[in-house]
DNA sequence: CAAAAATACTTAACGGTGTTAAGTAAATCA
DNA sequence: TGATTTACTTAACACCGTTAAGTATTTTTG
């Protein structure tokens, strides 16, 4: 059935089509600006159109959601060439501080925004993955810093809840403006690194 | 002038009907549910006449994100009398989370929406009064440790951006739903304060 | 006291949003 | 060739924040 075929493949060119745009109209105007109308505006379709190739809103947010994973990972590439794994862990809160203050709409996206877990609520066969492989990297680290009696033993998810926790706490409320009265805005991204390594030298001490 | 002051009274008792509609409102429906047209059926007004107490949207925000800020000086009333500085250190931490968890809507327009940092933006008058306090008694705790040596001596707004940060990481991902894959549901707010207790312990040990 | 001005409020609109029911033209199948 | 499926659009529903213009009512002023 090569008929059939060719127009699967020109059905999978319109998705692909409706995504490269939204990732353009994402990159341009974040979430705010973000609609479906202005989509369809730019592939020169009408708004139904795009409703045939996603459920809603929501269904592509999870797809740029999971662009802005593979995005980060990048960020990470040479992670595994640093041997010692404390450093490491200081290397990989540093690039996830850097890859969320170079990306902000994208974090928000991943980190902050409710609309991608929806999506994930809805869809009952599929996972966060993006996430929970970031998650499994900082377990890994941490696991291997205690292994190698680097950091003080305790529970690896405790742990990594508490370090993730704080380098998300530091990235969103930069992003969000809420550092402005603690620190003069051009000694917030210095004063990130500070806290971090403040936090992963001390955890290291007895 | 009677008058005009009787005129004057009424003008605000119709600012704070609002004011008790919105907060009405955006307790029952959060960020998303809240529009300026509900609060004009909810006072039986039309839509303009609330234009004529606020510049906009974002303005009654601000003022219910300060209310907020009142609510978690609430759970703070009894922090003083501990004594011991890293005990209350403790306790402003628990304190933090249970408010995020007990109200996260105005946890969200708090501390995660842009919403009231942009009616900030506008009124060069007015600073981050709530936020600014809240600060205040956490950089005071974490000097009263330090002098008292119960922590590691450094820079105090660094600490500051450490713990605030951890806090309100745990916070956000944990009202966002980021922590699903990380620990059970039910187990989220215990690991959150090992989480917290875990650092602030691990800060202290020399 | 009447005219002018200010006050308090509304109607109606502008331009936007996500989403869906119903319709249409073209291609494919029987 | 007629029936059906496919791909897409038009038009609408029900919202949203915001504002220009209009309308009574009250107050001030000449």
């Amino acid at each position: 059935m090569g008929i059939s075929e060719r127009k699967e493949k020109q059905k999978a060119e319109l998705k692909q089509l409706i995504l490269d745009a939204s990732v353009k109209l994402f990159a341009a105007e974040g979430y705010e600006g973000f609609s479906m109308r202005k989509i369809a505006d730019m592939i020169e379709y009408s708004p139904t159109t795009v409703y045939l190739h996603y459920k809603d809103k929501n269904e592509i947010l999870f797809e740029l959601h999971e662009l802005g994973f593979q995005k980060m990972q990048s960020y990470n590439m040479d992670l595994f060439d640093i041997a010692n794994p404390l450093l490491r862990l200081h290397k990989l809160g540093e690039n996830y501080i850097r890859f969320g203050l170079d990306y902000p709409e994208f974090y928000n996206l991943m980190f902050i925004l409710p609309a991608p877990m929806e999506t994930l609520k809805t869809k009952l066969d599929c996972n966060w993955k993006g996430g929970d492989d970031a998650l499994q990297v900082l377990k890994g680290i941490i696991s291997e810093c205690m292994e190698r009696k680097l950091i003080q033993p305790g529970d690896v998810n405790v742990m990594a809840m508490a370090i993730w926790g704080m380098v998300h706490g530091l990235v969103s409320l930069a992003i969000r403006d809420r550092f402005a009265k603690l620190v003069d805005v051009c000694d917030v991204v210095p004063t990130m690194y500070k806290a971090l390594h403040w936090m992963v030298n001390v955890v290291e001490e007895k």
